[in-house]
DNA sequence: TGAAATGTTGGGGCG
DNA sequence: ACGCCCCAACATTTC
């Protein structure tokens, strides 16, 4: 008798190697069909954005290459995702579905339905580990909480990492499926109308071959030099595995695991540890993609954004040299070195006092790596809202950032050509050169803005005192 | 995973 | 020789 054959739902678990679901589902005796559904609708309000979709595109692309090297196939529908499954099963005869889980709220909730009304069905719904290094649910303080600060939540994960256990390596064949109809991913329509994202292919390789190769030049060239060079977007130090990540393309295990070995592998692996950090405190706080974490910012003061500034800001014409770099790179490449990250949001978030989400929303659109997760927490962190967060009183001054993490002025100089022909310690002030002729002048004073921000927060926490 | 203001210290120039 | 001032360098405090 022929082996069944169950669904295997890929969503952001776009790999062959080190894939739980897959292999759980091949152990328990069945022949797998690979399935993508496409139901973006079911993300609300964080239906994902232009570059995700940019990246996404071609993932997929690459995925179901993959797939049918090995003689199965990826089958990739459109609609909602239980009526698909339905659909599917009907009509290949699978009797169970597996999937790797996700902890963003939309998609907790779409999946624990699902999986209710498979089982009422008498379908056998499997979700499976493996986008994270811990289930969130597992890591609890001593009184049963969810940890509000990093370093002990990091104490505990770390102290885990040994008993991740190994990848598991990625089949060498498939079986193949049953003749289903799909459409291809150019009929999903995810890539940009306006050819906005002509230079994202100089930058990025997506897909899982892309994501192997990503891992290797960092762990040839950059892991040893991390602890300094991450913070220097001037220099390739970083992994930029963020959107590789994201899509599932690797595991975060198999990451580590590469890795451990090497005796500088620390502030990388702890920089693996917020990414956790963050989807632990999204599943454990859900509420936090939209509202502040500390309740005590729903009544601070946030200017009303001015949709000049906020486009200025948006488009890399603030007049601030390290702050524009930054935008710019992010318009350009679908992504931002991390350091600047902080600054540009330190800068939206104090400087103009614009809500973080005005930020969050710009960068859900433009980054190719967008997580929610990673997305929500870092705009809290910055803004000083969240768990763990910079305090207010962190204010980044992008003059003095730009002196010590740009000291050549070579990162400004890449991407506000305007600026090329300053000094290394003129170009993070124009200003105090005369300014250079078709490039803004600051619009707004740091020293002025930064002093307003402080007022507003001091009065927050006189308000706060003044109802104990 | 700050910055700026304020405080402290110690060497050198100078009367 | 000594006190005084200046100021850089560093440390501490405050937001």
């Amino acid at each position: 008798m022929p082996r069944p054959s169950a669904l295997l739902w890929l969503r952001r678990d776009l790999r062959l190697d080190d894939h739980p679901a897959l292999q759980r589902l091949i152990a328990d005796g069945y022949n797998p069909i690979p399935v993508y559904l496409h139901a973006p609708q079911e993300q609300q309000p964080w239906v994902p954005g232009e570059a995700n979709q940019w990246w996404l595109h071609h993932s997929l692309s690459q995925a179901r290459k993959g797939f049918r090297r090995l003689n199965s196939d990826l089958i990739i529908r459109r609609g909602d995702s239980l009526d698909l499954l339905l659909e599917l099963i009907a009509q290949s005869d699978a009797k169970a579905v597996y999937w790797q889980r996700l902890y963003e709220p939309a998609i907790v909730e779409r999946d624990t339905h699902i999986k209710q009304r498979l089982k009422e069905r008498g379908i056998a719904a499997h979700s499976c580990s493996g986008h994270l290094l811990a289930e969130p649910d597992h890591l609890l303080n001593k009184t049963g909480g969810p940890y509000r600060v990093f370093t002990p939540y990091w104490r505990v994960l770390s102290a885990q990492l040994a008993q991740l256990g190994e990848p598991l390596a990625a089949p060498t064949q498939l079986p193949a499926v049953p003749k289903l109809d799909s459409l291809n991913v150019d009929q999903l329509g995810l890539l940009p109308q306006i050819n906005w994202d002509a230079e994202f292919y100089t930058h990025w390789q997506p897909g899982e071959a892309g994501a192997h190769e990503a891992l290797h030049r960092f762990a040839d060239e950059a892991l040893s030099d991390y602890d300094g060079d991450r913070d220097r977007p001037d220099r390739r130090g970083t992994s930029a595995l963020s959107a590789h990540l994201h899509f599932g393309e690797i595991s975060v295990r198999r990451i580590v695991h590469d890795l451990a070995a090497q005796d500088s592998a620390g502030p990388y692996l702890r920089e693996l540890g917020w990414r956790d950090y963050s989807h632990y405190l999204l599943r454990h706080f859900p509420q936090t993609t939209n509202q502040p974490l500390n309740q005590r910012f729903e009544s601070f003061d946030w200017s009303e954004p001015d949709p000049q500034l906020l486009s200025a800001w948006q488009r890399g014409r603030t007049g601030i040299p390290l702050v524009d770099a930054g935008m710019r790179q992010l318009w350009q490449t679908g992504w931002m070195h991390n350091r600047v990250r902080m600054l540009v949001a330190s800068f939206l978030c104090k400087n103009l006092r614009y809500h973080w989400l005005h930020g969050a929303r710009w960068f859900w659109d433009t980054l190719v790596d967008a997580d929610l997760a990673n997305n929500s927490q870092g705009w809290q962190w910055t803004a000083g809202t969240g768990v763990d967060a910079a305090p207010y009183f962190r204010i980044f001054n992008p003059v003095t950032q730009g002196q010590r993490f740009d000291p050549n002025g070579n990162y400004v100089r890449r991407w506000v050509p305007e600026l090329a022909g300053l000094s290394g310690r003129a170009i993070h002030q124009p200003w105090t050169v005369g300014g250079v002729a078709g490039y803004p002048r600051p619009l707004v004073d740091l020293k002025t803005s930064r002093q307003a921000a402080l007022d507003a927060f001091k009065a927050l926490k006189d308000n706060a005192q003044a109802r104990p």
